[in-house]
DNA sequence: TATCTTTCAGCTGCATTTCAGCTTGAAAAT
DNA sequence: ATTTTCAAGCTGAAATGCAGCTGAAAGATA
């Protein structure tokens, strides 16, 4: 589970960034509008959390942004402001939830795990064609047979079916699977595309993972 | 849009009934929590929202039995309570939003906004005549049926449609899809035009490719 | 140890390019 | 009007080159 903090005060960006490591999820961190707004629209991260109040483009901007650019990522605003207007000027520019600092840890938590649990990734397994991935196990089933995931097959695998029918350049798959700034090559995502469809044939599944020249990879079901 | 009302203050069910109507919503109301757990598994509506306090089953006990049978329709949770146990104690119950009464219309109306954008499938697609082009997938889409674009016929598409019945000239789709400094000629223009009109057509697509010799390219619709 | 991840070089096939011959549109010549 | 002419545009088929695949081996991790 990925998330983005969108934060200028370095010392609240780095304590929520302990708090949810510490949690499990895995925690980036952008420190102004335009740097957030750049990571957030690689559509790698399932949940925002964008402060209001920041120099540059602040959070209502990112948002808007973020959101005309189709990009469905929940979004948590923060901000010391708790008026009516405010509230309401953030639910308009795309929030999906909006809690006023200084907020109880627990309560930021219950926001994140709602807001998560919407969209729809907490389930403990994802299902498509014949096939699914238990993700508490990390295990692709299909009917009687089922095959264990490497760490790194299971992020990739799970990143492609969250995204449906999307097509999910290597690049993308990089930023989301290896983070942003390694120095991880294409030819990785290769290599662990070429795993998963071993293993998926090896277990009869229906499902395949289609290439298209210079776009990406996407999953297609094979009806008989 | 359908939306349950759970509330056993008639008189703020009722003002809440009337508003949502105006808005063009299509409102029912339940008067317990009994009846609303009942109304609401049936899975029909777009959204709850939940008075906390009621006689008999509250909010929370409502709210968890929706969610135990599976039922994801997103919860709204209104309350004169606004403890901070309260709202953890709302959000953990599986609400996804926590308003506290007496709240604004407005935001009222904007929380209802943000949770329905979310309910809705995320697409990202440029539509013309029958056709549309889905930008995620790179698909072209005609009713039933639809075609992949390779990169090259996908980025030419695009350029057409986004361009309007604007006329693009050979150069500057060479100029866009292949690079300002690119040694293509302009029969690669004139091949993948010729490609993309067969895939236009294979689909049954009312949309055409109209040459306008010397001059360029640009989409026509056929309306019959 | 065993398992997971990275590296790499050679191979393959498909998107792209190339090209020659064909069609078309419109202006010029009759 | 009709025909001629020619450049612009179209297209099928073949050639090309590189994006993507793969097997094997090395390196990391535990």
């Amino acid at each position: 589970m990925k998330i983005l903090i969108i934060e200028d005060e370095k010392l609240l960006a780095d304590s929520i960034h302990t708090l949810l490591t510490k949690k499990g999820f895995e925690v980036e961190a952008a420190y102004d509008g335009e740097t957030g707004e750049e990571y957030a629209e690689l559509g790698i991260y399932d949940l925002l959390i964008l402060d209001v109040m920041m120099p540059g483009m602040n959070g209502y901007e990112v948002a808007k942004k973020v959101r005309a650019k189709k990009c469905g990522t929940p979004i948590l605003m923060l901000t010391a402001k708790s008026d009516l207007e405010d509230r309401i000027t953030g639910l308009n520019a795309g929030a999906d939830y909006y809690l006023t600092k200084p907020f109880d840890t627990r309560e930021l938590l219950a926001c994140i795990n709602a807001l998560l649990r919407r969209q729809g990734t907490q389930v403990n397994e994802v299902v498509l064609g014949n096939t699914s991935l238990d993700l508490s196990s990390g295990t692709l089933v299909c009917g009687a047979n089922s095959v264990r995931l490497s760490a790194k097959e299971f992020d990739i695998m799970r990143f492609l079916l969250q995204s449906g029918n999307r097509n999910l350049s290597k690049e993308v798959i990089l930023a989301r699977v290896w983070g942003y700034d390694s120095d991880a090559v294409e030819n990785h995502v290769e290599v662990y595309v070429g795993f998963l469809r071993r293993k998926l044939s090896s277990i009869g599944s229906n499902i395949r993972i289609e290439t298209i020249r210079r776009m990406g990879y996407h999953l297609e079901v094979d009806e008989p």
